[in-house]
DNA sequence: TTATTTGTAATAATTTTTATTACAGTACAA
DNA sequence: TTGTACTGTAATAAAAATTATTACAAATAA
C-alpha cells in the first residue's frame, strides 16, 4: 500500500492553511518530509484534477484552485484512487475452475459497492472542516 | 497494495462451495493461480481467526470452521486488514511544522471513521450470500 | 511404512514505491 | 538581459514490499 492519499491530504492541508499564499514544493516536502519531486508529481496530479493551481517562475508556487469549503475529502481521494479499494492480487484465477472463472467479476461488483460507501463517507467532510480541527 | 483480501475471499468462497468437503492448499492454489505456500500462509491466518479448520496428514485439508451464513465479509476482511485503510506514507512529518506536527493524528482519526463505515458495509454481506451469486 | 498433507522457515525473484539527479522552461527583479 | 528561484518532467537508482520457490519436520490415513 502506498502513501499517496496521506501525502495528497497533507499537501491540501498545507495549501488550505496558507490561506491563499503560494507555497513551494520544497517547502511542502520539508513539512511532509518526503522527496520534493514526489510532491511535485502529486501536485501535478492535483492540478490535473483541478484542485490546485500553480505558477511557474520566481516567487511562483502552488495554491488551492478553489475555496477549501468547496473541496471534499472524496475529491482528494478521487485523485489518487487505486483500481481496487481493498486490494488486487496480480494473479489470473484459473478459468477452468467454476469459482475461479467468476470470482473476479464478483469481487469487482463488491468493490463498486464498497467504493460507493467510502466515497459517500469521504464526501461528508470538506477540506475546510478537516483543517479546522488543527490547533 | 497487496492481494491478501481477494485471495482470502477466494479461499473462503472455495471452502464454502465445497459444502463441508475438505480442500487441499494445492487445489486452492490451482484455482487462485498463486503459490501454494502463500495460500497456506493465508489459511494459517484464517485459522488463527477461527474462520477455517484444518486437518493435517493424508486426506487432510481445510474446511470452514462454521457455517457460511455466520461468516460476514467484514470478518474476512478483519483477518487481513492493514494498519491504515487508505494507505500510509512511511515518512515522519516534520514536527517543527505546525501542520506536520498534527497531521498524523488527524489522519488517524479520519481512518477510524472510514474504517467503521467500511466494516459496517462489509458486515451487510455474509459468505453464503456472496457465494449464492455464483452460477 | 509409505504416501499425502499441513505448517513453517529460509531465501530468491519480482514488483512497487520512493529518492535522486538532471535539466528545460517560466517569470520576476535588479 | 542576466541571474535567481521556481515548476514540470524524464531517467535512473535505491529501498521496501510482495510473491515464488525450495526444503523439510510433523501428522495421519491406508
Amino acid at each position: 500500500m502506498n502513501g499517496r492519499f496521506p501525502i495528497a491530504l497533507h499537501i491540501m492541508t498545507l495549501l488550505c492553511s496558507a490561506e491563499g499564499g503560494v507555497l513551494s514544493s520544497e517547502y511542502m516536502a520539508g513539512s511532509i518530509n518526503v522527496n520534493a519531486v514526489l510532491v511535485r508529481k502529486e501536485l501535478s496530479n492535483l492540478i490535473k484534477h483541478k484542485l490546485v493551481s500553480s505558477q511557474a517562475g520566481k516567487n511562483g508556487g502552488y495554491t488551492l484552485a478553489r475555496s477549501a469549503a468547496q473541496i471534499t475529502l472524496a475529491q482528494i481521494y478521487e485523485t489518487v484512487k487505486p483500481e481496487a479499494v481493498l486490494g488486487q492480487a496480480k494473479n489470473q484465477p484459473n478459468p477452468a475452475c467454476p469459482i475461479g472463472k467468476q470470482i473476479n467479476q464478483h469481487i469487482s461488483d463488491l468493490y463498486i459497492d464498497i467504493d460507493r460507501a467510502l466515497m459517500q463517507k469521504l464526501g461528508d467532510t470538506d477540506l475546510k472542516a478537516f483543517v479546522a480541527k488543527f490547533d
